[in-house]
DNA sequence: TTCTCTACTGTGAACGTTCACAGAAAAGTG
DNA sequence: CACTTTTCTGTGAACGTTCACAGTAGAGAA
């Protein structure tokens, strides 16, 4: 059964031009251009009767002829560079994307998603971006030795990145949570409930939350007077089982700590499973800390005090940057406050 | 302080054209334009030449210029019109559109995440699309009653809808899980494991996932010959408080069932916090079949017993209908069988 | 040989916009 | 009034590609 009304392919006949729309309004083209881009130099008779001609003919800029000429794409690249079970599993990214996808929105720039997973990928990416098929990129890569971020510095494509790029020679612009003090406040915060032997399950220690949370860790347990036993600090890898994990050699090696820091949520659910086999009662025998506020964070019983990363912010700081550097400014940082949200656990 | 030696913007020289491609090749712009576009018509000889220019210049097809005179773009656009909280919660619309970018990277297209949570937002939205901006729209909207949907279909913009459109007047191109089939086997599941009492949480009744699996279960239940009692059925929203509350609400109204099958894993999530609140043992006392193998499914404690959804295929299959849709094919649909994962709950 | 067909190649035009420039009108300025 | 400056407008060229077309060379057929 086939409809032949109106089958597969029926572009609307052909969509209007600048030029239609100078006819129309009775003036030349650079007049029709002139109001698209800011109307300066447009007398207000003039810019009137374009807008009326604009709104009648449904006349949208054909972007592509623009881009030709301007050299910009008035696109932007949100580039991940993480291998593929990372994208799923930590929900930061999610509502960074779409925190970032709003903020474009609000400028009329569209994002372009690229993922490279694999080196293949990466290069063929790079390859797109340095043609200049967008006008910057916002970068989410959070582990070390990443080549994407110089290569793409190197070829004087604008670049903000998501979290302190370390490990890197030259300068790269990035915008952060304050994963120190975020991580001390926490700390302080198990401190002032009572806690005396407080361990910290950490990221990996080639990525800053991994480094700068245990930073603030031990900042908080120096200020305190508590003593910096290593035992009290496990390597986690930012999923839930390296938590678990995590909590398992705590437990063994600690068995008397009465309070853990775990430098995300998803490894703090995985902890707080590995607690309960070990049948010690949260937040009763042991106090836990979170960080990110993410979903999982509401999925524990009981639910879990975290710290909460202002993603809002950060995305739209990280589109305001990128914006600026498009427009020639320099490269900078920008460090942003976290906030402690208590709940069951402490 | 200020490296001067490169400081913000520095855009590599000019990136080579066509032209220069050519003159290295020795050859015209028409040779070297059927190399990059199939080769069809070119000899050995040139084309081998042409390769090797344009490997040594490093040229980049300029796809702004390409798309200004073929008035394609060579992009899609990945829609999602769903209210902003959706979109955090629900982990599908992560894997889908993950293995989207994955699909269309294949092909070498890019794509652009659009987000359209607001009226306005849609309405921007739909007009940079039927302007021709993208070649076709991946869209993700489960709601019923989305002018979206029919509103570009109506432009003629190839479209290819995640789950069965409901409530659209004409013919709509979709993928989707076999709900229906995938609902009916965790009953048949649940029944196999010698419950009798099978109770169940819908999706919201205007969702396909809604209506389907509400369809799947009456039609495994009317086989095996059991009672279709009304109060067995209790409506959710897809979120975990959602499905908390239901649970509450089935417990309340037949306190007797021995299983429950919840058309989430983030309901089935809020399910099993109810049902250890009111000291039902899982499995024993009550089964729990959930829907969708989410990562939410492997953060109960047991691990979930859920319905496994393709989302690597039914992406593919999205991209692969909507690139012959825009190749001028008919719309079509494409139901993909799910597979039941078998964990801890039942 | 001559003609036809096929495989291949080069060239001008076009896509829809912005930009630089030139010129006209209006507004100040002496 | 004349002159300069400012505001405004129109026009040709250019951006880098593809497409249609014309043309060439070689192979095969008559």
């Amino acid at each position: 059964m086939t409809m032949n009304t109106n089958g597969g392919r029926r572009r609307a006949a052909k969509p209007p031009t600048i030029h239609d729309v100078a006819r129309e309004a009775g003036v030349s083209r650079g007049t029709v251009s002139r109001v698209l881009n800011g109307g300066h130099y447009v007398s207000p008779a003039a810019r009137e009767s374009v807008e009326a001609a604009i709104s009648r003919t449904g006349y949208v800029v054909n972007r592509h002829a623009r881009s030709l000429i301007t050299g910009r794409s008035d696109s932007v690249a949100f580039l991940l560079t993480e291998p593929q079970e990372r994208f799923f599993e930590d929900p930061n990214f999610n509502v960074l994307l779409r925190a970032c996808t709003q903020s474009l929105a609000d400028h009329d720039i569209p994002l372009l998603l690229m993922i490279a997973g694999t080196e293949a990928e990466r290069r063929r990416i790079t390859r797109y971006i340095t043609a200049g098929h967008v006008d910057g990129v916002l970068l989410v890569s959070s582990h070390t030795g990443d080549p994407a971020a110089d290569q793409l510095r190197d070829a004087g494509v604008p670049l903000v990145a998501c979290g302190k790029p370390i490990g890197h020679t030259g300068k790269v612009s990035y915008v952060a949570a304050d994963d120190r003090d975020g991580a001390h406040d926490m700390v302080r915060h198990l401190y002032a409930s009572g806690r005396r032997r407080i361990a910290t399950i950490t990221g990996p220690l080639d990525t800053p939350g991994g480094i700068d949370r245990l930073a603030g860790y031990r900042q908080a347990l120096a200020e305190t007077g508590l003593e910096a036993d290593e035992r009290l600090v496990a390597t986690g890898d930012y999923t839930r089982v390296g938590g678990e994990h995590a909590a398992e050699r705590l437990l063994a090696a600690v068995p008397d700590m009465d309070a853990l820091f775990v430098a995300s949520d998803l490894m703090a659910q995985g902890a707080l499973t590995a607690l309960k086999r070990a049948n010690r009662r949260v937040p009763e025998d042991i106090a836990v800390g979170g960080f990110d506020d993410s979903p999982a964070a509401l999925a524990t019983t009981p639910e879990l005090t975290t710290i909460r990363q202002p993603w809002d912010r950060i995305a739209s700081e990280m589109v305001r940057l990128l914006l600026a550097q498009i427009g020639g400014a320099d490269t900078s940082a920008v460090i942003l406050p976290t906030e402690l949200v208590s709940r069951g656990t402490v």
